[in-house]
DNA sequence: GCAGATTGTTAGCCTTGTCTAACTTTATGC
DNA sequence: GCATAAAGTTAGACAAGGCTAACAATCTGC
């Protein structure tokens, strides 16, 4: 990640000394929602080479369900942030990089949908909200969630 | 909320028939998204209003941890869209429907915080987590948290 | 009651993420 | 092998949400 610095500068409080715990809850959040975008795509991209055997922009944009310039759009930042490789008019491919986040997001995608659905939600509202949670649950979190869901 | 029809208008599949449930997913996911800032400026004002008798730019700035300006660009926003009134140089009211959201906003972190603590989690790091998740969580899944969190 | 500090505003810049319109390239079917 | 369809790109618009710099208003202490 490009923007991961802010994550980690977060951790030894970067501000002036206005040190509000909360702004740094804030900042975290802030951090997190930045990376939202690309973790779904990386991720996305991983299951379409594996299921289809390539990650075409067509597909990308169904299965995210925007159009095709904004696919484009994203896959030339994702590329200038190392996580793909692209050329004009042939299908995506995951840089190292972006192979670890895709596998890293798969991961913590499966626990937060397994542990929602120990707790008894409906597979697709499960689906719906681990699309959303799984960007904001920190390892301690993550850890809580797969010991349940497996203990349950 | 303004644009709060997206979230309806997703539900009868506005779609041209593109109808991937996944691409519904995603598009419930980016529906919260644009809410998330307006909750949590509207949870922040009630408490400051309550904790402090005002809510001051000032004290937003500081809790959120962003610069002035951007909570004033901000708070014009949630003016335009009918859930604060300002005047130049004064402190932040909520309108009705402000207060109706900061409600519902404030008892959703509750339950999420809640929950997290139950699981086991340190307060910080349930602090900072709650504060992401809860942007994320269906009604379905909050009545789950909370069930949890009390029987616990 | 005024100087200086604090608070607030305005202007303007930047990036992200979405879209539509128009065009180009590639793939497909006959 | 060519016409058409499908896929992809490019250009450009726009809103949100962040920032800094500069200025204006208000508050405070003496
Ligand atoms: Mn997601
Ligand atoms: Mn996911
Ligand atoms: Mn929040
Ligand atoms: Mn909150």
């Amino acid at each position: 990640m490009t923007n991961n610095d802010h994550q980690d500068a977060v951790a030894h409080e970067p501000e002036p000394r206005t040190a509000d715990s909360r702004a740094e809850a804030f900042h975290g959040v802030r951090a997190a929602r930045r990376n939202e975008l690309a973790e779904d795509y990386v991720e996305l991209i991983a299951e379409l080479i594996h299921t289809q055997g390539e990650a075409r922009p067509v597909d990308i944009a169904t299965k995210m369900g925007v159009t095709a310039p904004t696919v484009a759009k994203t896959l030339d930042r994702l590329a200038r942030d190392g996580l793909i490789t692209r050329a004009k008019y042939r299908s995506v491919f995951l840089t190292e990089e972006g192979r670890a986040l895709a596998k890293e997001c798969r991961h913590r995608h499966e626990i937060v949908l397994r542990f929602l659905l120990s707790l008894g939600l409906d597979s697709e509202t499960a689906e719906r909200d681990a699309e959303g949670i799984e960007h904001h649950v920190s390892e301690r979190t993550l850890a809580l969630f797969a010991a349940f869901a497996n203990r349950s």
